[in-house]
Order: structure tokens, then C-alpha cells, then sequence
DNA sequence: AGTAGCAACTTGTATATACAAGAATATACA
DNA sequence: TGTATATTCTTGTATATACAAGTTGCTACT
């Protein structure tokens, strides 16, 4: 009697039918409004209860991939209009692209436990191992950005192991876990003791500070700080809505 | 015999948790980290099945207002760092900052049906109703943001019967339904023929592209999408990261 | 032919139950 | 004293069941 014969090890059995949905949904074999198969139908097809298959479905459905009616059916949603709208390129490119030199330097690179605001933007619990990487980005020699980030292990496990002086974070995030979806938001704030001297700028000069939470397939991947200073980059206060 | 004893019609029972958590979280009675009773001590409290009251602890969960950990219980969590973080301003403030005369022109003002994207971003079903705006807010004559609107119509009722040319929506919307989040999203896109009538550019000149989703404690506000003549607003192609 | 009502199927809410798994505390033992 | 062990409380997964409620389509009656 080598194991329980509970169940293949791990994954519940909610996560496996949620798997197999998003994989038709992904594979396009289920195109958008395809009606998926009922509560009941599912059950039957998994061998699971009918509240087992339902989990599957609702939380499907909260994650914005399947969209239900009472008394109707279960659907496939249309994309996000949101996701596909923002572009994220990398920073070393954007450098290259202006026809300068890209260049960076690695201030810290290490594993620690979340905070709580990190852990809840992760998604983790509080006091997870994560990887944590503050990168400086130079154009021309000149600091065009602080880049704070938190890496999920589970989705990059190697990420302390890369040379990030030859590959952006986000360049070896976006090749081992692909991004769907990123939230993003702008904010203009005045620039701190460190900050302003890891930018060479005055403590207290207006910067531009973007949060953003990277998904992929998988989950989320990373939460990023970047940081670019306003006068440099001219973006700046003007970025008030 | 009036009515089934079922319940107080309306409301489910987990919803009734929910709020009641909620309420103790707002108010303040519960702080943050404070641990939230168990679900078994809630069950017994409201006289429901434990999965009844589970239900409420995940849902808040999910929607970040708790923190949960197998073994050791709920807490409340932390606000995210990214809702404080964001400033939503009111262009028209903006406009009277730089000393500025504010006007605007209401393009349209409707009640519709939402289409699939906006009910996903409203999270509402695909055809309720919703209101929509057009409005183009201009400084010193010059237009400088066209703003289109979706807004739900259970969380601001009144919103057609507004005079937008006195109070602009954000305005309005921030009165009724306090924002507590938002999701922003930027990008450079080439004015099309509509919007670049409305802003006086050329067709296919950059222009700076904000969808935001803006949420109060109640739920889903509204989506608006908020476009910017780039070459008016020194905001541009810049802004790819 | 037209319609009212019924039946079938769907998702939504709710309960009672069982066991698994993580975390803390108390207990017994060396 | 220090270390295993057991207990207890917590959340997590899963099942079986019941009824409510919304939607569609069929059926039978007028």
C-alpha cells in the first residue's frame, strides 16, 4: 500500500477541472461565448460532486474567463479590453531603440519573507519566501530608473541565478512565465534620501512612480516599483487625472 | 401566514455576514491584523452551516478586506498600498490650478445597453443597463481631454440628471460613491477620426489613452476612458515601459 | 392559431457532514 | 530541562442533498 488512494498527490480536484476549462478556453477549441458545460455535466465528466465542478466555475468566473446566467448556461468571456490595451516593453530596449547605451547596476538581490502589502499584492501568505531585486537602469551613464521588485519563487524559481546585467528582470520574467495581464497605476511623488541619490537627483525632485502587479497564466508573477526621475524623463507632475 | 420565514427577502444570509464584517472593519472596531472570529464561531452566531459563513470569510477574502491562513484564522488585512497610492484629480481643479478658464461640451449623455466589454469591466450582465457619457473638457478653449463614461446605475442613480457643463463627472461620481481603488491602465494610440475631431488634432496623431475603472465600497463606479491630444498634454509615445 | 401553463434544465443559496492539513498549546516522557 | 507526542483549534477540500429562481421550449387547451 504505497499511498492514500486519495488523489494523484497536490492538486485538488476543483483546480484540475478549472485547469482542463482554461486549457480548451486557451487552445481556442472554446471560443468566446461557446456555452461550456453545465454544473451537472461536469460532475458526471470529473466524477466530482456537483458544488466541486461549481467551484471550478465560479472562480473561473470571478477570474474574468467565464461569464454565467441563471437559468441560462456558463459562457466563455471576451478578453479584458484592459489587458490587451497596455504594452509593456523593457527598459533596455527602449534604450537601444533611442539609439543610446543601456546600462545597470544591481543594488540588492536576495530572498526575504513578504510584508504584508507585498504578500497581499503576490497574492502569498504573509511571511512568504520571496525574491526581492532593486536594479538602477542608466541611458547614456545616466540613471533613467529605479526598478523595485518582488518575484513569486513558485513562478520563477531561478530568478536569483540570472545575471540581470545582461537581462532585465522583465525580460527573463516575460520568457519563464509569459504575462497576460498587468495592473498598473501612475503616481508623481517627491524622491527620498535614496532614491534621489541612486537617480542623481535632489531629495525631494518630483519623480514618476509606477506600481506594477505582472500576471501570467500561472498567476501573479511579480510586483514592481519603478521609479523614474521627472526631469529626466519628462513625465512629471503634469501626470495628474 | 404573510411570507415564507425563509429570510428578510433579498438578501442572502452570507451576504449579511459579509456586511456585518465589513462594518466592524470600517468602523474601526476591528484593526487591522485583528482576528476575525472563527468560521465555526461565526456559524453559531448568525445560526448558519459552517460553509455558509466560510463563505463570507472567503469572499472578503478575495476581495482583500481579510487575510486568511490554514491553522491559525483570519485577520484583517492591511488597505493595498496601490489604492492609496493613486490620486484621482478632477481636470477641471487642474485646469483652475494653472490659472486657467475650464469648459466643456457635452458630446452625449444616454442611457444603453452594456456591450460585452463594458459589463465585464462593470461587472454587470452583458445588456443591463448603464449609463454613457461623451463629454470633451477643454483649457482656455483649447481641448485637452475627450472623456468617455460608463457608469453604473445603481451606485449613482442620478448621474443623467447632472449638469455636467457645471460639475464634471469624476466630480459628481466622487460625491455619491467615495472612490476606494482604481485601475488604470495608459497607452499611446493614433487618434482616430472621431476623436480627433472632438480634440482638434490630426487623424492618426499620438495621444495619450487612459482607461480607468474607478470603485467605491458598494462595487464598480465606473469605467472611463480618457484620451489626451499628446502634442497638447506633453504626454506621448514617452510612456511605453 | 395563439396562448397559458407545465416540464426540464440551468445557476444560486444553504445545510450537514466528513476528513485532510497546518499551527499552537498542553502533556508525557526521557 | 528539553524533546517528542498528542490534543485541539483553525482553515481547506469534498460530498450528498434540498430547495429557490431564472430561462427555454414543449404541450395542451381555448
Amino acid at each position: 500500500m504505497g499511498k492514500e488512494p486519495s488523489a494523484q498527490d497536490r492538486e485538488p480536484r476543483y483546480a484540475a477541472i478549472k485547469r482542463h476549462i482554461r486549457d480548451k478556453v486557451e487552445c481556442g477549441e472554446w471560443p468566446v461565448h461557446f456555452r461550456v458545460p453545465s454544473e451537472n455535466h461536469l460532475a458526471r465528466e470529473f466524477g466530482v460532486s456537483r458544488m466541486t465542478a461549481r467551484r471550478a466555475l465560479s472562480e473561473l468566473t470571478d477570474e474574468g474567463v467565464l461569464m454565467r446566467t441563471q437559468g441560462l448556461g456558463t459562457f466563455v468571456a471576451e478578453p479584458v479590453p484592459a489587458g490587451s490595451l497596455l504594452e509593456v516593453r523593457n527598459i533596455a530596449d527602449e534604450v537601444s531603440a533611442r539609439g543610446h547605451s543601456y546600462s545597470s547596476t544591481i543594488l540588492l538581490l536576495e530572498e526575504t519573507e513578504a510584508s504584508a502589502g507585498v504578500a497581499r499584492a503576490l497574492g502569498l501568505a504573509e511571511g512568504a519566501r520571496v525574491f526581492h531585486s532593486v536594479i538602477v537602469h542608466r541611458d547614456n551613464d545616466l540613471p533613467i530608473q529605479w526598478e523595485e521588485r518582488y518575484t513569486n519563487p513558485e513562478l520563477a524559481p531561478d530568478y536569483l541565478g540570472q545575471d540581470f546585467s545582461r537581462v532585465t528582470p522583465n525580460a527573463y520574467l516575460t520568457r519563464v512565465a509569459p504575462l497576460t495581464e498587468a495592473d498598473t497605476t501612475v503616481e508623481a511623488i517627491a524622491a527620498g534620501d535614496e532614491i534621489a541619490g541612486a537617480l542623481q537627483v535632489e531629495t525631494g525632485n518630483a519623480c514618476l512612480q509606477i506600481w506594477r502587479r505582472t500576471m501570467s497564466r500561472s498567476g501573479i508573477v511579480s510586483f514592481a516599483r519603478l521609479v523614474h526621475p521627472g526631469s529626466r524623463y519628462r513625465l512629471g507632475a503634469q501626470l495628474r487625472f
